[in-house]
DNA sequence: GATGAATGAGGCTTCATTCAT
DNA sequence: CATGAATGAAGCCTCATTCAT
């Protein structure tokens, strides 16, 4: 039953074997990735990790820059789904910026600083070859957070004195927090979730059209 | 009778010099941090920028890490003395706030990508030493920022019901812009000061008390 | 039982196709081998060209060094039974050069590059174990061509003023072109056939001998 | 005395020992592509047999390739020298012709099978870069050597039966003899300078115009 | 038998740091 | 003091070879 179960699996066993492979290579790198960062993260510690030889994950991304790289794409293409399942939903856009940063924060921890070592650490220095490509889906999800905002401007949710690119800068700013920030998680007792509701909330006010102002 | 006369000249045109070149060392360092980030620069690069040989870099600063350290340690000081002054002009704490951030974008654009470098590349992965220094004075500077936020809810110019430490890090995350927001500040014709002063309306309204809520 | 029925057929299907893969392996070996030489061909292109995983080429060989010895075996083997049945034939000792040249030239010009290959940058630098074969094998071509030409000069043909040692140093060097030569026969027009001609004369009445001389 | 002597030479010490330590690096470096072949030859063994840390290699040649193109160029340089004063000697072509085989051969044996290797390893699988450099200079060479022939043939010194182009591919298969003539060198007890005026005579009577011929 | 994923030794190269001059 | 040549640890990557399936 189980046998003609798991045939129906398009997938054969090495397939599946492999695929599990390369995930725990990602989940490693990007366990590494976080402790010490691009530079300091050496194939040969993923690989130990792993518990398999450095060769062997040659078999599965090309260079350092690869895996790296499939680890950024992947991260980002999961939360550009999210993004977009937020944006194309019901609601005011103050709810769905709210809602985006829900999911930011609320989803992992650990998403944040791998973010942040995407964007601050990796992008600018490395990445001759991927950069550009990381770039322009990122540009996707600015653009969609772009819409987001004008959409709640024309729906006079949110004041118009302030050029929409600024507001997507603070916005981005918002996610991604620096080391202070990540300390400060660690330190105090607010939650992923609170944090993105207090966060949320001091953006959209901050963005809002006030009654009595021009 | 050398030694005393030595001792009478405080600083003695050798010592002077000396002073002159350690500037000059950490003046090409951040040059070169900024354009290479920090794995990617060399000693020999920052040596050849000053014009001095390798070794001598090494008279200044027993480590590429103390260099950088250092480095570090000269604009934290810069800013924070920045920060103080602000912090106890005269002014309603919005004002002080945004005095903070006109201060922090007008002043130079450098030094925006010069911390994200240092807080996001390096602090978190290297400077097991001197991590802890650095984070001592950067909580320096997150304590004269609490006080201007305490101050502002005392004086019902912020609303309560959000804790100040989530208002710092969101304060926080304004002034270290990631990749994505300074390409933007190349690529838009918006000055730093301008950026400033909208940032500074987006966060100040948004940690306004409001009229009509509880 | 089934025992017996294999060894009454000699060449079973299994073994046939066996025979036939290894002689196809041997010939992308050679292909490979002439197009990168010997330290850049790789058993896995060698593998890929004939169809079949890596794993399978140490099922005919013991090793890359192991498959390049047979196939040096192989091409030796045809050029000795080429030379000793030239060698046997009727006819001067210089027609017997010509011909060998002929055969050698004419035949393709791709082995005088496996050549090449093999005797220049393979033999003397691995092939510690094979290698005397090798030369062994190689030493009975050479004595082949010193009897051709002790015959020649017992017949008054050639010169007895230059040792056959020298003479046959000469013919190998005619034999095995270096790369410039390689180059030559690529850019010009002139054919195998033609230069075999040529190099032949040069070479004959090289060592012929001279009438009016000593 | 011999310190006012040495002021007059306008290189350092410092320099001086430079140029030492490269020529030490050139030499061991020499002596292992002879024993090992490019592939096998590694920058540790090489810098070990100088006695000097692997990096040291690093502050001379930017990489291997380098290294071993800056060992041809040194070689072919003066070989080419050595050619083209010959060429402008007096003298029939013939002399000349058999002034550059007593000029190779005489020389040093080592060059020998170091030009062995560049020519049938080296220029044609690796040098991507430097190849095309290489293959101009030789070309020079064989220009020259083409001169010498066509004014023989002009003189009526040599054939014209035979395309120079021929002549030329036959001469520097004399050049650059195979391993088996290596092999008979050290055997027998011909000396380099016999074997160079033997090859010469066979070669020039190879080329040379027959009396009774058309 | 075939397969091809896994291995790991080995090679090239970089660069922070040291130290003799 | 200043220098910069020398060092060597450490990293990335390749590929012949092995072995469980």
């Amino acid at each position: 039953m189980e046998q003609s179960e798991a045939k129906t699996v398009p997938f054969s066993l090495k397939e599946r074997q492999r695929r599990e492979r390369e995930e725990l290579i990602l989940q490693m790198a990007e366990e590494v990735l976080l402790e010490k960062g691009y530079y300091e993260a050496s194939i040969d510690e993923i690989a130990s990790r792993v518990g398999i030889a450095k060769g062997t994950v040659y078999l599965h991304f090309a260079s350092k820059e690869d895996l790296i790289f499939a680890l950024m794409m992947r991260e980002i293409k999961q939360v550009l789904a999210d993004v977009e399942i937020i944006a194309n939903s019901e609601g005011s856009a103050q709810n769905k910026l709210e809602h985006i940063l829900q999911s930011w924060y609320g989803n992992v921890i650990k998403r944040i600083q791998l973010f942040s070592e995407l964007f601050h650490n990796v992008t600018p220095h490395r990445f001759k070859e991927h950069g550009k490509k990381v770039m322009e889906m990122w540009e996707g999800a600015a653009e969609t957070i772009r819409n987001i905002l004008d959409e709640g401007k024309a729906r006079g949710e949110f004041t118009e004195d302030i050029p929409t690119v600024v507001m997507v800068s603070a916005f981005f700013g918002l996610l991604s927090p620096g080391s202070y920030v990540r300390l400060m998680l660690k330190e105090t007792n607010i939650a992923g979730a609170d944090l993105a509701k207090y966060l949320g909330r001091i953006y959209c006010q901050g963005i809002a059209k006030q009654e009595g102002k021009s």
